[in-house]
DNA sequence: ATTAGAAGTCAACAGGTGATTACTTAGAGC
DNA sequence: GCTCTAAGTAATCACCTGTTGACTTCTAAT
């Protein structure tokens, strides 16, 4: 074996699991709110790994949770496609579990070291391949109204999912969602 | 005098001063990102006062912040006018001075101390009077439509007002969006 | 079996946080 | 003018944060 140790010594398999781990505090506590000590906890690994392989709280940041800040994947096939995709995606109050970078984003918004990170790579990999899905005119607005009736969505079902909603209503603002969606996108 | 001292030491406009500055550091970094300390330079009071006059820092965050998350404030009138005062006021990239409880909440809802706060006072203040304010059927999911828009686009322009916008996309913006909302206080 | 370097560990630093306790100062009522 | 209380101040505590440097352990190649 050349490149791979085969137990108890990986560095690879290490720094995935500490990549893991950042995900699921950094998804739970934002940016600020999360601490190393217990990103090495959950990972089960000594804390200056963190620094050894990242370099320091931030860079883990970019790797873990900035890739992963991605609308383009959603976008492709047919509009009204698109538009019951996002409208399923977006309304469900879904599994708590799970990475979602988008939580991120919304609770590190405010982070003086990772919201300009988070921002750019907002416009780059969320707005510009929104605008650049739609045809017609007016697509910068267009795509603006679309990005923030989902942001909305996820500050509603991703970050305040203890707000009740009956089956009904759900199914409603199902409906209407990718109503809205689709007449947008469409143009 | 009875109540007011009237120079240099007045508790009164010492709480007040505190008030301000903590709307200030409140708007500008959340609640975590804020410290106690700054708030006390801002106001120029010393440190120990806010902790005399409000009991702590979620104490203050509660005196400076909760009572203006308040929707019901821009809900009078016709629909139209409605509609016409959302879109107006929530397009504009607007005076980046100034305080919004509405900026707070995005930049504290990760906080683990003050996060339950906005929560509750979110459903009691924004989506409470939004529901009582529509007529017919459905009445929470065109509210929780309505909101989430408007959430996505404080995201947008008060807390990522750097992504440029120009007129004609911020006019067509406005224009698509009054008749959205409109659409949906109509029903 | 030896050994060099990678992988992992340990202890600590330097800075910052909210909060508390004991103290000083000012001024309104007598 | 005195005094008692409210207003303001100073020093510090106990804790937590990211990060670093020195140390130990393992394992792959020789």
């Amino acid at each position: 074996m050349k490149t791979a140790r085969h137990t108890g010594r990986n560095a690879q398999a290490t720094a995935e699991r500490i990549l893991l781990a950042a995900q699921k505090v950094f998804h739970e506590r934002g940016y600020d709110g999360a601490t190393t000590r217990e990103i090495a906890d959950l990972a089960g690994i000594n804390l200056t790994l963190i620094n050894r392989y990242f370099g320091s709280k931030l860079g883990l940041f970019e790797k873990a949770v900035l890739p992963h800040l991605d609308l383009e994947p959603l976008l492709y096939g047919a509009p009204a496609d698109v538009a019951q995709r996002l409208a399923d995606l977006y309304v469900d109050t879904g599994p708590k579990e799970g990475f979602d970078a988008f939580v991120v984003l919304v609770r590190s918004i405010a982070s003086q070291e990772a919201g300009p990170l988070l921002m750019t790579r907002l416009q780059d990999h969320a707005l510009k391949p929104l605008v650049d899905r739609l045809e017609g005119t007016n697509k910068d607005a267009r795509a603006t109204l679309i990005a923030t009736q989902l942001a909305g969505l996820v500050l509603r079902f991703r970050i305040m999912p203890q707000i009740p909603i009956d089956d009904h209503e759900r199914s409603e603002l199902k409906r209407m969602l990718e109503d809205n969606l689709l007449g947008i996108l469409a143009g």
